[in-house]
DNA sequence: CGCTTGCTTGGAGTGCACTCCAAGGTCATA
DNA sequence: TATGACCTTGGAGTGCACTCCAAGCAAGCG
């Protein structure tokens, strides 16, 4: 139980791949209590508001999380673990019903693996062309900047944007 | 006259920097008519709709675009490049407000160099970040599609999502 | 001339992803 | 035990970036 679907904890997924900057300590270090963290600890975690966090539950994109016997959520690391992975995905672009369907599957169980890995490639495959997408853009950036920096005292006469 | 930023066209500045695939060839082959194009050209070129090129026109994204003698709006290429320009930003998450600002600032003229490679840099770093993001995304992912290859014949008993 | 197609406008409507509210119950500390 | 911070709910509201509408003008063609 509580393990990501690689077994790995995030904390180990994250130090991984080390592509471009030297990796970063683990940014969301855990409230490492007892495993049953209120709301509150969970904004502080995610940075996302309480009100976001009642959301994701009302529309599907969370199970249903543990309550105390009066009633009030207390959030489990494997739900740490899942919005982890859902603040990922959003920032990739994908739309909340997407990731509402990929939590749909996981909750049908281990008949939806298929559909869950045609999911991840697509996705995996956005994330590709996102990438090279903002490198194009990249590009037109540095081209723009060079030519303020150089025009910074010698002005020319073109129009210019 | 009618030259970017950098005074190269549109099509020279797609070429130069190749990150990662070999340069495609720029894919939006221009109308290349009299450089006064009408609004459903300018929507085959760029994919925007028309109502939406008519709205950047009205909360000022763009200038005010030239118009035939009966009123109809006739695009020129700086236009074009305009647009190319904005929908490079627009993929970078900048919000409309702030193309908006940057536009303005290209209409006040020269003296706001300054400001406007300011803006630039601030979107630079805002990019790289924003593909930092994704490639930390991306070993996620490539974590998660070789747990499901992995797992498509031989499922284990984990709690998996 | 009539018909179709395309363009014009201001203003209203849409979809997404939150974001907040009111009214009330709960929890920790002095 | 009292006080104040925290938590609960359904439903309504917000901001962004479009997106569409109705009514009407204009151009090209048989």
């Amino acid at each position: 139980m509580q393990t990501t679907a690689t077994g790995l904890t995030q904390a180990e997924e994250t130090a991984t791949r080390t592509d471009i900057c030297a990796a970063p300590p683990p940014r969301h270090p855990r409230p490492d209590g007892q495993d049953r963290y209120t709301i509150s600890e969970v904004v502080a975690f995610t940075g996302l508001t309480a009100h976001t966090l009642r959301w994701y539950e009302r529309i599907g994109l969370m199970d249903h999380i543990d309550r105390s016997h009066t009633g009030q959520r207390r959030y489990a690391n494997r739900d740490l673990d899942w919005l982890d992975l859902v603040g990922k995905l959003r920032l990739t672009g994908m739309p909340v019903a997407d990731m509402v369907r990929y939590a749909q599957l996981v909750r049908e169980g281990d008949t939806t693996y298929q559909e869950r890995h045609e999911l991840l490639e697509a996705t995996r495959r956005d994330v590709l062309a996102r990438i090279a997408e903002l490198h194009d853009t990249l590009a037109v950036l540095d081209r723009k900047i060079s030519f303020y920096a150089d025009a910074q005292h010698a002005r020319g006469t073109e129009r210019t944007r």
